[in-house]
DNA sequence: TAACCGTGGACAACTAGACAAATCTAATTT
DNA sequence: AAATTAGATTTGTCTAGTTGTCCACGGTTA
């Protein structure tokens, strides 16, 4: 057993604070200025430990702010039915959500051949950040027909829930048509957002929402922090 | 392989934006205050980013209104016959005029040697600003014998063009005698109304027309955003 | 010697907040 | 109806604090 490293000892002491609760889920650490001073050590030193604990994703540093405590990894599932607030519930999890925009803008080509009804080249774009307990744990971006669901806009600001906002748009139900599950690297935005390390890996679902009757509702593109989320999809799980 | 800056992934989101239309040219960009949530960056980073894209010359602030989306240059052809609306239609452009001064008044030495047919010391002065397609691309100022055009005033006011009220003085038809171009930075009066930041660079034209006759007419001094105007001469551009 | 670890400092990038200056909006007054 | 006024909005500027990155230096260890 070779002798521990001063960083590696800093990076204990840090983990005893945590795990005596004295720092919450989403708090902010001291700064590295007075840990270095707290432990009478450099810089330098303290950047390390707190390296080893962001590898080992517990915390997460933003530039110009501070250090940040991470919240663990949730389960995330996916079906037929998949409704935001209904899986993290099940998870034991409190589910909220943060709103980016929510507008009516012009199509991307992506997204006029999904949603195919799109006649003069406008959707009604709704994209935020999706959390759990507080950490975020998704990008999400959902495409409707602004014809069909301009009331949506309204119904969203208000319920700040897409199932009980299509319902009041007279959808009072919808399944999955299709997920399609593909990775990428965040961009120092996504990263931003999802309060992760620039470069980490996320998980992207692409997918169509239709109604019983198979006309097209939603289509969305998802990004699941890969280390805050485990995709998982249960036997039902059925692609017409 | 650079690493991009959190504001350099910002402008190019911004660019991608405006490159899918989904910004237009002329209209206001959201607020910064709005960008800055929508990226989740602090507002300085976002300023950061409409700073380069404003070097870039591709949208213009204005301090207590808004970020605005540039109009790409303009192609400007300098001729013997030079006719603003004609020269815009040709390029595909929306030619408007906006007055801003309209009258007679006393001659600078310049003016009255280029009119040399000035006797009392009085001229009649048109200035005001060009636009193509709602872009401000140059600030313009003409300079006619009121003897011989007092007629004009009205007629221009009626016609919001110079070539149509000239014929309207009997004038059917003239050309370009001579155009000096030179270059200046813009002083804040003259960035104002071009919408472009002080001291950017604006070329200037100097010019006289000449009826048939070789008497002349219109003594013009225009100042042109340098980075909405190309000016280009033809092959038949003759300077006699 | 060579590799490693920690120190020390300087600068860049981003955050955070406050205030000023210009503008816009809407209500009020004339 | 037009002008004025007051408040809110938006960009410009400034100061300060925090993390990220780079370089150099000295001591310890293999």
């Amino acid at each position: 057993m070779g002798k521990l490293g001063l960083w590696q000892s800093i990076a204990e002491m840090l983990l005893d604070d945590i795990g005596q609760k004295k720092l919450k889920a989403g708090e902010k650490l001291p700064t590295e200025l007075m840990l270095s001073k707290r432990f009478g050590v450099n810089r330098h030193t303290v950047r390390r430990a707190l390296q080893h604990l962001a590898e080992k994703g517990i915390v997460w540093s933003k530039r110009g702010s501070g250090v940040y405590l991470k919240a663990p990894p949730t389960e995330y599932p996916i079906g037929t039915r998949v409704r935001f607030s209904q899986n993290l519930t099940l998870d034991g999890r409190l589910p909220t959500r943060k709103t980016l925009t929510l507008e009516i803008r012009a199509a991307s080509v992506e997204e006029r051949n999904a949603l195919n009804v799109v006649d003069n080249g406008k959707v009604l774009a709704y994209s935020g950040i999706s959390f759990a307990d507080g950490q975020p744990i998704a990008l999400f971006n959902s495409i409707f027909d602004p014809l069909r669901f301009g009331r949506l806009i309204e119904r969203i600001k208000v319920n700040n829930s897409v199932t009980k906002s299509l319902n009041d748009c007279g959808i009072t139900d919808y399944t999955r048509a299709w997920t399609k599950i593909t990775a990428h690297l965040a961009d120092p935005v996504k990263a931003n957002h999802l309060q992760i390390n620039d470069g980490q890996p996320l998980l992207c679902t692409t997918s169509l929402n239709i109604a019983p009757d198979g006309t097209p509702i939603e289509y969305g593109k998802t990004f699941f922090s890969a280390e805050h989320v485990v995709l998982s999809h249960s036997d039902d799980l059925s692609y017409s």
